[in-house]
DNA sequence: GTCGCCGATGTTAGCGCTTGCAGAGGCGTC
DNA sequence: GACGCCTCTGCAAGCGCTAACATCGGCGAC
């Protein structure tokens, strides 16, 4: 009895058999701050321990425990995402693109998502902070007073993506919302479109969106032209798009071109156009935005407003590996631009 | 100068004013063991401690460092999740489903995507071992040896997705894709279709795309009509479900029905459907797989086949905290099964 | 030849928690 | 009224690393 106890404690106190970086050392014949060196800086180990080491990892297939090297070094290699939500692909392609980078270099990506709350946002902020991040990455800019309090003494680098403007927490990486409403506006105008319409879903919630829609109408007010505006409280589907559009034609049957709000929604009213037998872009001009996937090759193709969505990730992930390296970061704030495709649908 | 060293000391040892459980038990007047049970095991403690500890934990917005916690118990309430890919919104609902219900119980999500490689796999899985995660989740049965030796060793619970079959490696949740593929050629059969196809991409990579397409030819040959299947090197966008169809209907232009190896392809299909003129279903059937939100309301309205995105990832959550908390989880393999939507384009 | 300096390695003291064990009351039982 | 037992709390020993500091040669400069 008494010979089985220090088993079964050995066995909780370090998983079955996973080995720890004294057992490398004693291995290799060296220290455990050596081991530790030639894992996290290489350039400063001889090349003979060096070589002596990474044979004992391979042989024990030892896998470092980030818990007690975090604990130790008060920071962790992770950076904590949010974004509104996963099943977006808008925000997945900067997240994939983001992560590749910083794995490459060594960290890794906690995502979360939000689902277009601020509360929600300031619960996953918390327990990220919990893990010591090196980096926060959130989307937009609108977050809650505690979430901010707490960004700012967790003192590490923070970054909010997929917007633009002034005197961001930290870093602001993306581009103006309101611009492309003003873009788009503008092209709509420049083809003659004097009755126009923005479309949009759940913008109470998506501020993002709103904007563009704010955007879209100021410019096309400004411009002399007729803009009205239909927001759903549905969420941004590609059914919602077609009950939009249903509602256009039924309140605003003489408007002529409208901006929906991405391209999901857009999809939407294309195929409402279709069943109901309004020629796209002949009666109705339509844009969105997104740029996603099928924009490309819909009948009509959809003219709508590109977001560099990848390279808001990869700017964000130079950025911050500069920033965890003590190199120059860039600047704090930059403003990727955004492209406007013209393509069938207007 | 000799006064300044202390507090730069004092800074990095932790963060710069982030409070440490101690703080809170000095403040509640017990010790760390104390406010420790009250984190963990409320229950314990009691009312009037929990309540001193609730109040000190709220005015100095302590917020426990998870690292040193999971150092010292030797596992960490983080489930490590492995998706294809992200742009996917198959996996996201899944992901989203599976996370909400974790974090309700106090645990999160480090997602990653292998982009259908299973070296990218392994590399994400040794990763998040270096974690101890809490459990692991997969998608997929096809793993590496090194990965599935890292994850026997592991000693946790290890869920494979989405997929259904013999001897996982520990619980596995899903369907079977052979059985939708065979379910798609019966629904065919039935309707007088005899010259049928499967149009699939990327299939050595989406194993259970390829799965899918094998289940559809066995079931249509066995059953007597002729089958044929297009493989396309790309990535399964909208745009190559367009190039699909092309292909088909230059090689095969007797082909009745068509099985897309997804929603996304067939969407492609259709508009290139639409653009040559070839009426769906009336000289062509056409069947997806997802059920994703356009196929509802496309033109015509998309036939396909609904996984149970959002069941497969509740269940494994409800598992994982079942094996967690040492209640009963239930079956180690659940098949989840999929339902056969029958719209107008088959 | 001696000195000092620098690069490579070892020593050691924690990082902030968790948890086994011990101790301290309080209460029911005989 | 003493005893045992149970509940609640404190004590203290780590968890597996990191990094500041100490140490030890070797080598160039004078």
């Amino acid at each position: 009895m008494t010979a089985v106890a220090p088993v079964a404690e050995e066995g909780r106190r370090r998983g079955l058999n996973r080995s720890r970086m004294a057992d490398v050392a004693r291995l290799a014949g060296v220290s455990t701050a050596t081991v530790s060196r030639a894992l996290r800086r290489p350039e400063i180990v001889s090349p003979e321990l060096r070589g002596r080491i990474d044979e004992a990892i391979r042989r024990l297939a030892y896998v470092p425990n980030l818990m007690a090297g975090g604990l130790a070094s008060a920071r962790s290699r992770t950076v904590g995402v949010i974004v509104p939500s996963l099943i977006n692909s808008f925000f997945s392609e900067t997240v994939e693109v983001m992560g590749e980078r910083l794995a490459g270099a060594g960290y890794q990506i906690m995502l979360g998502h939000s689902g277009y709350s601020i509360e929600r946002e300031e619960a996953l902020v918390a327990s990220y902070l919990a893990w010591s991040p090196a980096a926060i990455v959130l989307t937009g800019r609108h977050h809650s007073r505690l979430t901010l309090r707490r960004l700012l003494e967790a003192d590490i680098p923070v970054v909010e993506m997929w917007e633009h403007g002034e005197r961001p927490v930290d870093m602001l990486v993306g581009f103006s919302h309101r611009e492309v409403g003003r873009a788009v506006a503008r092209h709509f105008s420049e083809r003659g479109a004097r009755r126009l319409a923005f479309v949009g879903a759940a913008l109470d919630r998506d501020l993002r969106a709103a904007e563009r829609g704010d955007g879209f109408l100021a410019e096309s007010r400004a411009s002399g032209a007729q803009a009205v505006r239909i927001a759903l409280a549905d969420r941004p589907q590609v059914a919602t798009g077609g009950v939009g559009l249903a509602r256009l034609v039924q309140e605003h049957p003489d408007v002529e071109a409208a901006f929906f709000s991405n391209d999901v929604m857009a999809l939407g009213a294309l195929f409402e156009c279709q069943r109901r037998g309004i020629a796209v872009p002949g009666r109705l001009r339509l844009c969105g935005f997104g740029d996603l996937d099928f924009a490309g090759v819909s009948v009509p193709t959809l003219t709508t407003v590109r977001p560099p969505r990848r390279e808001i990730g990869q700017r964000i992930a130079e950025g911050l590996l500069a920033r965890f390296e003590g190199t120059d970061p860039g600047p704090a704030v930059l403003d990727l631009g955004f492209d406007l495709i013209e393509r069938e649908s207007g």
